[in-house]
Parts: C-alpha cells; structure tokens; sequence
DNA sequence: CTGATAGTTAAGCAACTACTTGACTGTCCC
DNA sequence: GGGACAGTCAAGTAGTTGCTTAACTATCAG
C-alpha cells in the first residue's frame, strides 16, 4: 500500500499511469512526451512495476507496458472505506443532534 | 496531488488519518499507540497538514487534529477518473470484437 | 556484416525523508 | 510561585528519491 501512494505521489508516474490507461505503449513511446532521458523513464516505470500498477513484457526488443487496474482499485478501496466511515460518523452525530433528549434516568442527578 | 498522495504513502499517517476518521483527537492521543517520539509525530502531522488532509487547532496547551475529507475525495475521484476510463475503453474493446466485420469500402483494397 | 533502433546498466549527485535527542516555551492547577 | 503537562524548535544522521551522463547489449532491416 505505501508502494502504491508512494508511486502516484509523483506527476510524471501520474502521467505514465494515464497514459497507459488509455492502451499500452512502448517505453519510447511512454516517454516521448517526457521532458526527461530514458534512464529516468524506466526507473519510474519500475516503481510503477514494483507496486503492481503496471505490467510490462518483453518481446523482441520492444517492451510493452500495460495497466494492472486492481492495485489501482485497491487504493481507491482505502479512500472509499475512510470516506464511508466518516459520513457514518456524520450520520450519528445527525442524529445525536436532532433526535429528542433522552429522559434523564431516574436518580442520575439527585 | 502530489502531496496527497506523498502524504498517504506512510503507514504511520496512513494511521493518523484513520485514528481522525473515528473523530478528532489532540497530538499526544494521535501520538499515543505510536511508536516514535513525539516530534516525528508532529512532523507527520505536518505533512498531513500541508497537504490538506488534517486541520488542526491549538486551545490552550492542547492541539486538536481533525480530518479534511474533501482532499480525501479528491485523491478518490482521481483514482475512480482512471478506473472508469479503463472500464470505457474495456467497453469499447469488447463492441469491436463482438460487433459483424464492418463491410470494407468500395475501391479499400484494389 | 553494418548501422539504426530500443532498451539496459552503472555510477554519481543534490535534494528530501523519517527519524533521533536535547533544550525550550507556554498553559494549567495547587 | 512552582511543578507537571502538552507541545515545539533545532540540529544531526542514515537512508531514499529523482535525476543525470556514459557506456553497453540486444534486435531488426538492408
């Protein structure tokens, strides 16, 4: 998990990631619109790698990249999970707020 | 962005957010079931705060942390944007390989 | 074989991260 | 006032990150 954030904690991963998203690509051609070397690009590309966020396959001498969407998911899963547990939370407060006093029980303040 | 994502790529924030989620909290009760000191707490805390994720507010001598869940969301809708690209074009893919051979054109292939 | 293409490795470097310890500043309560 | 409590500042350090350049290895086309 901290692999994964770690690895979108950076635009340019942000980028490869979104370009990927819509099909595969070369390293080249993943790193044509990067203003960096290629050395640079695959060193990104295997923190990507790494995580699980992409997989990549060699054929000939041209490697393919690919998105692998379920890591993605599984952080978009700890987002949602926080979110829902923090309307939870707004919901009962709602309704500590706007339900009618509960009686006081009998002898609780003498 | 970036620093979101930075910010949730430590399994100790990662725990601050989660522990603020359940509701706010001082630094020393943040710090608590922590093992670190508690001036890396605090640095934690202001990376957390840099980026939006935590407000906090100091009364008296005690500072109160309370979660931000609209950057939360924000890093969530970025992750969901990717997801149902993925899924649009997985839609696309699956049209073209179940749609009838489209008819070539007149005079395409001499 | 030769040259161009696609990628890889390695070394080096400046900047950043996640801590630590120690000294310090306020605030609260008696 | 004086001690305890909650937090803060500063300096130092080991390890990591994001890049660079230079040299190298495969693969393909002619």
């Amino acid at each position: 998990m901290d692999r994964v954030f770690q690895a979108l904690a950076d635009q340019t991963r942000r980028d490869m990631v979104e370009r990927l998203i819509g099909g595969p690509a070369s390293v080249s051609q993943l790193a044509e619109p990067l203003a960096m070397s290629l050395p640079a690009v695959m060193q990104h590309l295997r923190v990507l790698e790494a995580c699980g966020l992409v997989r990549t396959e060699k054929v000939g001498r041209v490697r393919t990249c690919r998105v692998e969407p379920t890591v993605l998911r599984m952080a978009e899963d700890w987002l949602g999970r926080q979110r829902t547990t923090w309307e939870h939370h707004l919901d009962r407060l709602g309704d500590f707020l706007t339900e009618p006093q509960p009686k006081p029980e009998p002898g609780s303040r003498p």
